[in-house]
DNA sequence: AATATATAATAAGGGCACCTGATTATATTG
DNA sequence: CAATATAATCAGGTGCCCTTATTATATATT
């Protein structure tokens, strides 16, 4: 089937961006380097979408163990990315605050372009949104299905990112 | 301008994508898991494009050190996905081979298409097949200049991987 | 109020992908 | 043959994650 090859083909050119991207940033050095959208990068990220969460709220919504979220964000304060404060309402709970130095650092490595994009034309750069566009939104409606109170708050999450760009 | 601002939003959908696939595996179970491209699956990789080689050479070629090469080649071993041999010709050489079931192994990994992409038309799968292909010239192109050693090497490896599937 | 249970966070330990700095064989070369 | 280069390994470390206790603090139940 014609098709079949198509999406095979699609499929690995896809696995090989992937790959590529994962070594890119080693060797083709940046002046900023990306905000890792992972471990304390995730965490930033959430709070930069909305501050002082407790520790809970941010594993679940980064689908993150709490442990591994606690460890993240010890590295966070020790890097004084962020602050912990005590909930005056319930003594359990940690609130995670971004510092200054924690805002820059969102800031500071705010999604560049990257180099390798720039070999598409402006009509190839709408139809690469548009057609990620629907992929990801197929991805967060199998995420949904496999774990409902995931996605949308990683669509979420990632949506204030491009606002932010636009709001400039 | 507004040929940035695509720019800007291509780019932020494309790190949406990778953060996406990063946790799509692990919560939309798949029969078979993709093959990783890390660590020992990128040894295994290497070997189904070229069999025999000297943990040197893979080192060489995927990029890694050889102190973490000897250490996934070691794992391999252990799960009797590859044996050792002593070159005859150098005896400081140690051959990585791949055995029937790191062939296995690999080919039972191919690379399947994924549920999200069944979202596109076939159309659609040929722009984006054609739209990655740039990208991924336009970024061997980057690799290649930081690194002139590696670049065409990765190249060949993905490539080979393509192929298999058109033989079919 | 007193006990039982649930919840937030931490501690402890482990796995995987990498890395750097020795160290040990084996080659090659002057 | 001594000096140097090379293949591989050992030891130890970092970052991202996980699971299984354990410790506080809350909330529910009796």
């Amino acid at each position: 089937m014609a098709n079949e090859i198509k999406a095979e083909l699609a499929a690995g050119k896809l696995a090989e961006y992937e790959q590529l991207s994962k070594i890119y940033d080693d060797i083709v050095k940046h002046a900023k380097p990306r905000l890792t959208v992972e471990g304390q990068g995730k965490i930033l990220l959430a709070l930069s979408d909305e501050d002082h969460q407790s520790q809970r709220e941010l594993a679940t919504r980064l689908g993150i163990s709490p442990q591994s979220t606690s460890e993240f964000v010890y590295k966070l304060v020790k890097r004084n990315l962020v602050t912990l404060t005590k909930s005056p309402k319930d003594k359990r709970v940690n609130l995670v605050n971004l510092t200054n130095e924690g805002r820059q650092e969102i800031e500071s490595a705010a999604q560049e372009v990257p180099p390798f994009l720039k070999a598409l034309s402006d009509t190839e750069m709408d139809q690469l949104s548009s057609l990620l566009n629907k992929i990801t939104t197929a991805m967060y409606e199998d995420i949904d299905a496999a774990n409902p109170t995931l996605g949308v708050k990683f669509h979420k999450l990632f949506a204030s990112r491009y606002l932010k760009q636009f709001k400039k």
